[in-house]
Parts: structure tokens; sequence; C-alpha cells
DNA sequence: CGTGCCATATGATGATTATCATATAATATC
DNA sequence: GATATTATATGATAATCATCATATGGCACG
């Protein structure tokens, strides 16, 4: 069998993005291979380059689709509650054991942050981009929006975010992952907990 | 030539993981090779399990040397400075563009951080150590080091650091870099800049 | 109902990998 | 100065990898 019906070029060519944006957050752009990720969609190696130009060429897709599920489901859980507790929902769920346990669904920075300075240019252009758009989603749930130093405020809270999950999930101790979200989350959210 | 004179086994062993530790940090755990190691250090792929009983356990070393070269760093830092400025020269000095442009001799939770989850129980192991280190390193460090929840507080520290330390390194644009490292300096020094 | 197109599969290639068996040469011992 | 020891080199193996050439079969159009 040469191809399973009805399928368009362009919906499979969604299906591989959309499976290796997991795939590069759940085992990194290394351990991520050109087979794996086409058996993961159900298809079979050779076809590949059908659909895209070079490995890289697809992790680059693959990255900036990773970062545009992140903004959506950041955007997503901030529209939810009432406007005053937005930072606190999202940072509520950033940090915490689900996200530390599901890096192929969470954040793309967190997953990926320190592989970055290796990527391919295209590949760590769409991760500046995505990165600028969690910094802005995080500045505009602020409290302190619109005031001077808040756009610097929101960069020191990303990189406490980004940080205290990747310690989080980098340590073997579950009482040290634990404290680590614990404490980040107490020191972000001032009114709470 | 089978083998340079005057060398003991130990001293290649120390070579070893010394090439290795700085190879993890600049490529990545996936992108070193055992080749590529041996190459580096002057020897032979053949004669790499004559030192180590697998890549993995090499892995595990050179990690753990990593680790503690970063401690015997900070150390030194806040060792060369009076008391009350030692956090400050500590911090000025991870969130440097120096250290962004070395991970090769940094930091090696920022190199590795995201890789971590993946690796070995004894790489994990290690890596926990150290981080733990890391943390008291700055515990002790700070002004407030023996008052109730200052544990907490320089778990938060470790976690912005090593954020800030990641993003700037992740991203393609030199001024979010720059403006990333000098907001994370301003926030986590208060009586500074 | 038949014909051609195009998405995908089959299969191959050469490079790189971790690992190991064996050969060799330099040091240490006598 | 001869011999045994041992650290390292040579070379091989089997697996995995990215990439590509070609075959095949389902779908649309005639």
């Amino acid at each position: 069998m040469a191809r399973t019906p009805a399928r368009s070029k362009e919906a499979t060519h969604e299906r591989i993005v959309e499976t290796a944006a997991r795939a590069i957050r759940r085992s990194g752009y290394d351990g991520t291979s050109v087979a794996d990720i086409m058996k993961e969609a159900g298809l079979t190696h050779g076809g590949f380059y059908a659909h895209f130009a070079s490995r890289e060429a697809m992790l680059a897709e693959a990255a900036d689709r990773a970062g545009a599920e992140s903004a959506a489901a950041s955007a997503r859980i901030a529209a939810t509650v009432p406007p005053e507790r937005a930072l606190q929902s999202l940072l509520q769920a950033y940090l915490s054991k689900e996200h530390v346990k599901n890096p192929e669904i969470g954040c793309v920075v967190a997953a990926l942050g320190s592989e970055m300075p290796r990527q391919a240019p295209e590949v760590r252009q769409a991760a500046t981009r995505r990165i600028k758009e969690m910094i802005d989603v995080v500045a505009r749930q602020s409290p302190d929006w619109g005031q001077p130093g808040a756009h610097e405020h929101a960069l020191v809270t990303a990189a406490t975010m980004v940080g205290a999950l990747i310690m989080a999930r980098a340590v073997d101790d579950p009482k040290l992952s634990d404290a680590l979200l614990k404490a980040a989350l107490k020191h972000l959210v001032p009114a709470c907990d």
C-alpha cells in the first residue's frame, strides 16, 4: 500500500510537525531522529523529504509549533479567570508538578533551553520569537503593567519561572523538586499561599 | 607508537574526564561522542574502555567534575571580596556576557539543565549533588543567612540565575540577551547598579 | 471504465556511532 | 641489557543515522 486514502499532503505535513513538536520536548533536538518521528506519525521514514528540505527545517517548524502551543495554552489559562488573578493562575500552572511531569506538552524554553545555543539559525530565530511572546504574556498579566520597569520585571519573572522548572526537572530528589516550585511560586505571587 | 612515555593511567583518566567536562558543556550530552573526546584528549578511541565501563559512566564523572569546577570557581570569587559584597560579586560574574559566551567553563546547570531529565541515574545523581552545593553557596553569601526562609530565598535566587543565563544564551537577539542579564542582576542585587 | 498523477513506501548508501578483540610499544623489573 | 607488564593503538563489528532514488498503489479526471 502506497498511501492511505483521503489524506491531503498538508494534513500529513501538519501531523508530522505536531508529532515532532512533542518529540523534541520529550527527547531533545539531538534525541529526535527522522525515522522516530515518521514512525510516531504513522509513516515510514522514506517519505520525509517530500515534506521538508532537511531535518533542520523540520526542527525549526517543530520548535515554532511547540512555542505557539505553549503561548496559546498560557493565554487560555489567563483568560479563564478574572484579570487580577490571571498571573497567579499562570504561575500555578507553570510551576506545578503536572508541568514538571509533562515536558512534551509544556513550555518549550524549559524543555529545550540549554540546547538552543547549538541549534541552526532558523531554529534559534523561531525560539527567540516565542520567548519574546512568553515575556509579553507575563508582562500583560502583571499588576504593574504600563508602569516604568514593568518589562524588566517581566524578564525576571520569566527567568525565575524557567529556571525553577528546569531545576525541578533536573534533580533526582522529589523533595528538592517540590521545594523549588513552591519557593518560586511563593516568591512570585506575593498575595498567595 | 602505542603510548607516549611517562603517563600514568590515572593521569590520562583525569585528562579524559577534564576534557569531557568541557565537551559536555560545549556540545551537550548527546553531542559528545567517545571518539571526539578521545581525540581532543590526544588519544585514539580504542583505548577508551580501559578507562571507563561505558560512555554513561564517563558522562557521570564528567558531569560531577564540571559541577565541582563551577562550585570551586564560585567559592573563589566569593572569597576574594569582603563578605558583604560576596553575593554581589558572585552574581556579577554569573550574569555576565563572559559567562554567556563561555559555557564550557561555566555553570553546568545552565549548560545542561534541560538535558538532565533524560540522563542515566548516575548522571542525575551527580548533578543533584552539585545543584544542592550551588544553592548552599548562594545561601551562605546571602545577607539573610540563618534567618527563617533564607533557604527558600536561595532556591529562588538560584532559579533566577539559571533561568536568566539559559535564556540569555538561547535567544538570537543580543539586546534581549543583555536585557535579561541586567534585569536579573538589578533585581537580585538591590543595593547596586 | 481506463489512464495518469502524486503521495507514500521500499530499499539502498555512506557516514557515524558505541563497543570490543587483538596487536604493539614503552616502561618496570630483574 | 633481556623480559614481562600494561597502557594505548589498530582495526573490526553491528547498529543507527540522514538522505535520496525508485517503485507502487490509490485517487481524480478523462
